[in-house]
DNA sequence: CTGCCAAGGGAAATCGATTACCCTCTTGCG
DNA sequence: CGCAAGAGGGTAATCGATTTCCCTTGGCAG
C-alpha cells in the first residue's frame, strides 16, 4: 500500500518493521506469551487464559493499537469478512439506495461491502462472482442478477447467496428479499379500475426475469379479471439500460397512436420522468390530461415530481432484511421469500379519463 | 462461505476437497511441476519455464477452471487487489455516481472496489480507514473526507490516498480530483451580474471543509469584485446530512425576509430540489418569480427539473481520472491537482429581478 | 579442457492468524 | 493415596500464493 513497494527486504524478527501496523507476533511478544494465547485471548475463547494473562495481552493490544489483520484470518477460516453486493444497474437511483441500505446494514455486523455493478451483463456477473469468490466472500447478494454459467456454479455448489428485487432466475425458491412485484402491480389496477379510466397504456424496458416482468403481470391479472383485453393494451418499450430515455422515446410512440392512453403505466420511476418530459413537449397536461404511475418512488419525488402516483420501495429496510436472512442462511435454515412492505402514493389521486 | 462451516477436517492431500475450486499446488500436480513453476508460469516470469511446460500449466489452468486465490497472493504480497472508496454520503445520487464510475474504472484494471458510507462522521471514517487497512488496500480514495486521526495516520504513513470533491482537510496537497469549485462559484456568479440580477440568495448545508464551502468562496468573491456586499446576502442553512429538507426549510427561511432574493444559489441540486418545493408552495412561479442554481447537475434535471441551472459535475470522468492518477501515485510521482471540466447549464437563462 | 553464465526448475520460507494437539500443574473425589 | 478432569499455555501445522535460494544442464568463450 505504500509507495515503494520494496520487498526485497524482508523483516529480520517477527512484525518488526512492518508497514500495517502490530502483528499479533509482536502483541503475544510484548505480552510475553504465545501467539496461540494472544489469538484466544482476543477471539474471546474460554479457559484458555488467567484473567490476569489476558489482562496482559489486553494491554499489549492496546499499547500497539493492533488489530487483527483480515487477510490472514481469512486464509486461514477460508472465509473473509467481506460480503459481496452484485448490482445490475447502480446508475438507477433506487439500487444505489439499497446498495447504501445493505451497506450500513452489513456494518453493524462487523461485515464489509465489496460492490460491483454488472451493467446487467451475464459476462460481467460471471466475472465479478469469480472474482469475489476468489476473495472467499462470506456471502454474494445480487441486487437483479441475470442468468449465467458461473451463478449456476456457486449455487450448485451451496454458497450464501441473496436474491434482491428479482427472483434468481434459475431457481425461483433461492432466498429473496423484496417487495411483492406481483401485489404492487395489481394495486396500481385497482386504483385504475377504482376510477373508471380504461385507456390505459404501459411503459417498460427489458421485462427479461426483471421485476418489471412480475409487476406486469400483476397489473395485467387484475385488469384482466376486470374484464379488460390487456393484450390490446398499447405498450411500449426500448432497447438499453436508460430508463429515462426509453421512456421519452416510448411515450413518443404512445402519443403517435389513434387513441393515445390517458394513464400510463411505468414499470419504474426513471421510465416515468422520461415520459413526462414527452408528454410536456406534446402540451399535454401531467397530471391533468395524462396520468403516470411508477415504481420505486425515487426520494425526489414529493419535491420535484408531485405529479407522479409511485410504488414506494422502502429502501431503508433492505439492508436490515437482508442480514436477518444472512442469519438465517448461516444457521442452517432455508427461509421463505421475504416481501417487504411496499406502498403506492397517489400524488394524483383524480385521474383523467 | 458454504453453510456447514465444518472445519475439523481438513483435507488430507493438498487442495483435494477444497470448496472454492482448485489451488496452485492442484493445478502444478495436474501438470507435473512445482508450484513454484506453475506460479512463474501464471505469473508471467520470464526465463523460468520452457515453452513446453508453460503449455502444460496454462493447460492444467484452463482443465481446473483454476483462478488464483486473492488472498493467499493478498498475504504474501502484503497488499491486495481491494481498493477501498469511503463516501461521505451515498444517499447523494451525486456520490453514488461518482461511485459507480470509480468501480467501472477499477474493474478495468482488475481491482475491485469496496464501498463504504462515512455518514459524513470522523468515527465512522475511521472505523472504515482501518478496516481498508487490515484488508491491505492497494489505496484508499475519499469521495469527501472528514478530518479524522486515523486519516492523519495513514497519510503519515505514506499510504495512497486520492481525495475527490473535497481536499484532503488535513493537507491541501495531497493529491485531488475533482472540479475546480471555486471557479464553478465564481461561474455562476458571472451569470448573475450580467444579468443585473443583485436580490441574490444562497443556500447551504455544511461549510465546514466540503465543496461547498469552495463554491460560496469563488461566488462571493466574484460578486465582491463587482462591488457586492456579499456579507449582507441572505443565507440559510440547517443542521444533517439531508440537502432536501435544508434546503426547504431554509427556503422557508429566505422568503420570511423583507426583501426575498429573486435569485437563489444553492450548493447542491438537493438543495434546490427542497427549495423548489417550498417556493411552489409560497405561490411563487419558478423560474419566472425566483430562479435556482444548484450544483452537481443531476441527469434527471434535463427531463423533470428544466427550472434548475446547474453545474454539470462529469461524474463519468471521475473513474478514468481517479485511475489515471493512482497510476501516478504508484509509479512514485506526486501528481497536482487533477481538475475535471465542468459545465454550467443554463435552463432558465433569464432571471427575475 | 576449464570456467562461466543463462535457462529451467525444485525446495522451502514467508505473509498473519487460527487451531489441533500436546504438556504440565492443580484440585477434587473415591 | 491415586487418578481423572480441567485449567493454562506452548508448538507447530495449516490456509494459498509468492519468492528466495539453490541445484542441474548445456552452451560457449578463453
Amino acid at each position: 500500500m505504500r509507495q515503494p513497494p520494496d520487498r526485497r527486504q524482508p523483516a529480520a524478527r517477527p512484525g518488526v518493521d512492518r508497514r500495517n501496523g502490530a502483528s499479533l507476533a509482536m502483541v503475544a511478544a510484548r505480552a510475553g506469551v504465545s501467539v496461540a494465547t494472544a489469538s484466544r485471548v482476543i477471539n474471546g475463547v474460554a479457559n484458555k487464559a488467567s484473567a490476569e494473562t489476558a489482562e496482559r495481552v489486553r494491554a499489549a493490544v492496546a499499547d500497539l493499537g493492533y488489530r487483527p489483520g483480515s487477510v490472514g484470518r481469512a486464509l486461514r477460516r477460508q472465509e473473509s469478512r467481506i460480503v459481496g453486493v452484485l448490482a445490475a444497474n447502480l446508475a438507477n437511483p433506487s439500487m444505489a439506495a439499497i446498495a447504501s441500505s445493505i451497506e450500513w446494514s452489513l456494518r453493524g455486523e462487523g461485515l464489509v461491502m465489496s460492490l460491483c455493478d454488472t451493467h446487467e451483463r451475464a459476462d460481467v456477473q460471471d466475472e465479478y462472482i469469480r472474482e469475489m469468490r476468489a476473495q472467499l466472500v462470506r456471502a454474494m447478494i445480487f441486487v437483479g442478477a441475470v442468468d449465467s454459467p458461473a451463478l449456476d456454479e456457486v449455487r450448485a455448489d451451496g454458497d450464501t447467496l441473496v436474491f434482491v428485487n428479482r427472483p434468481d432466475p434459475g431457481d425461483p425458491t433461492s432466498p429473496y428479499v423484496g417487495i411483492d412485484n406481483v401485489a404492487a402491480g395489481a394495486e396500481i389496477a385497482e386504483r385504475i379500475l377504482e376510477r373508471g379510466v380504461r385507456r390505459i397504456g404501459v411503459l417498460h424496458a427489458s421485462l427479461d426475469r426483471t421485476a418489471g416482468h412480475w409487476r406486469l403481470l400483476g397489473l395485467f391479472d387484475r385488469l384482466q379479471a376486470a374484464g379488460i383485453d390487456t393484450a390490446s393494451l398499447p405498450r411500449a418499450s426500448g432497447p438499453g439500460l436508460d430508463h429515462i430515455v426509453i421512456g421519452y422515446q416510448g411515450m413518443a410512440r404512445l402519443l403517435e397512436l389513434p387513441v393515445p392512453p390517458r394513464v400510463v403505466v411505468c414499470l419504474s420511476d426513471l421510465l416515468a420522468y422520461g415520459a413526462y418530459r414527452r408528454a410536456r413537449e406534446a402540451g399535454l397536461e401531467v397530471p391533468g390530461e395524462v396520468a403516470f404511475f411508477g415504481f420505486d418512488d425515487n426520494p425526489i419525488n414529493p419535491w420535484i415530481a408531485d405529479w407522479l402516483n409511485s410504488v414506494r420501495v422502502p429502501s431503508d429496510h433492505y439492508g436490515p432484511a437482508i442480514v436477518a436472512l444472512l442469519q438465517q442462511l448461516w444457521r442452517g435454515e432455508r427461509p421463505p421469500p421475504l416481501y417487504l412492505t411496499h406502498q403506492l402514493t397517489m400524488r394524483s389521486p383524480r385521474l383523467p379519463g
